[in-house]
DNA sequence: GTTGCCGGGTG
DNA sequence: CACCCGGCAAC
């Protein structure tokens, strides 16, 4: 949801790699030494005063130029470094999306950066408050882009999102992150490949069996040919009620959702598809293993499906627009979960539905006419709390 | 038909 | 959450 907004952004913004790190050396030289920058002054400080300031260290101008072509050598090689780091990352986002703000804000922090230097373009201020404590210097969008590359080594999954997506071999769900469930929900992953049905407790688990096992790869993602398919589903516990009964789930009772609630909203035109919200199978869910499951997979035309979101960058994407694609993305897909775990227990408990209470209740006890006298959950139709069984 | 009780609706 | 009820299955 977030992510990939954020991830959206960050893939407008650092496209143009290169060129952002060459037209802010201030913020490498920032990166370089540590030293906190002094943006407000630079930016408002008035053109007499630097005017006074050249001359009084009109003879130290030399310097900083020196420093100057010094630094783009060390840009160039921190570039190529950079280029370089991403070209041989995997295209397999490891880390948690939420990680990505952590980590900006993260960097923002180590590095010394303060929002208030190069958040006042509002560029990031919808992901994250910025102190904006001086908004009397609004930064181009360029100098927001400036800094991103510099943040990049100290970030695990954007920067490969940003080569996934140029290459356009994307394996971007690598592993939908279970959110926190309510009702003490247990997430599990079982594969459905036949004859097999292990159940591990992690995604990336699930998918290295897979790949170990049935896919017969030794490597690890990096294999990867993004024509893999990892056929498994994942399987929500209530460990309050039905641990031991659904731990023995055959592929035949059903399931609920795989988490990916943007693999099927890819519009053809690159919008986000909120009103394919009610097709919820993948073209592979049809071919999968089990025609019961909902099936987990790893396509590369899967994975980018959210992705597409920022093409739309070239016609207008803006962060307002990325804010938009969580509010559809969210709710709709918690609802949907939420049904599917309510179906899945409703079929449970119709197959596990406990007998008949042998002894007696309320109602057979005390008789209709005594009914106040009746346990509340027998007055409300429940089971009987008195005479359990 | 009676009984127990689950799921869902309502306030 | 308390409360209520439709409806189902076992009896």
């Amino acid at each position: 949801m977030v992510w990939i907004a954020r991830r959206s952004l960050l893939r407008r913004s650092c496209s143009p790699l290169v060129h952002t790190v060459m037209y802010e050396p201030r913020v490498l030289e920032h990166k370089r030494t540590g030293r906190a920058l002094e943006p407000e002054k630079d930016h408002t400080r008035s053109v007499s005063l630097l005017e006074q300031k050249r001359k009084v260290v009109s003879s130290s101008i030399d310097v900083p130029q020196a420093r100057k072509s010094e630094e783009e050598v060390d840009m160039d090689k921190v570039t190529a470094a950079m280029v370089l780091t991403s070209l041989s990352t995997s295209p397999l986002v490891r880390s948690p999306p939420v990680k990505v703000s952590e980590g900006l804000n993260g960097s923002w922090k180590d590095g010394g950066f303060t929002p208030s230097s190069y958040s006042s373009s509002g560029y990031w201020s919808w992901s994250a408050p910025s102190d904006q404590s001086n908004p009397s210097t609004p930064s181009p969008p360029l100098s927001a882009d400036s800094f991103k590359p510099f943040r990049m080594p100290s970030l695990s999954g954007p920067p490969d999102d940003i080569i996934d997506e140029h290459d356009g071999n994307s394996l971007l769900f690598d592993e939908p992150i279970p959110r926190k469930r309510k009702n003490s929900m247990k997430v599990m992953f079982k594969c459905l490949w036949k004859n097999c049905g292990k159940v591990l407790s992690t995604a990336a688990g699930i998918q290295r069996h897979i790949r170990t096992v049935h896919l017969g790869r030794n490597c690890d993602s990096e294999c990867s040919d993004g024509e893999e398919d990892f056929y498994y589903t994942e399987i929500k516990l209530n460990t309050d009620s039905v641990a031991d009964g659904l731990s023995s789930l055959s592929p035949v009772s059903p399931s609920v959702l795989s988490p990916l609630p943007g693999l099927d909203q890819r519009q053809p035109d690159g919008t986000n598809g909120a009103k394919s919200e009610n097709s919820t199978t993948t073209p592979l869910s049809r071919s999968a293993p089990s025609a019961l499951y909902l099936v987990h997979t790893d396509h590369a035309y899967q994975a980018t499906a959210p992705v597409t979101i920022p093409s739309a960058s070239s016609t207008g994407f803006t962060p307002s627009s990325s804010s938009f694609s969580i509010s559809w993305q969210s709710p709709p897909t918690h609802t949907r979960s939420c049904a599917h775990h309510t179906h899945a227990h409703t079929e449970l408990q119709c197959a596990f539905r406990k007998s008949r209470g042998e002894g007696k209740k309320c109602r057979k006890v005390y008789g209709m006419e005594n009914r106040d006298m009746w346990c509340t959950a027998c007055r409300w139709k429940k089971a009987c709390q008195r005479f359990v069984d």
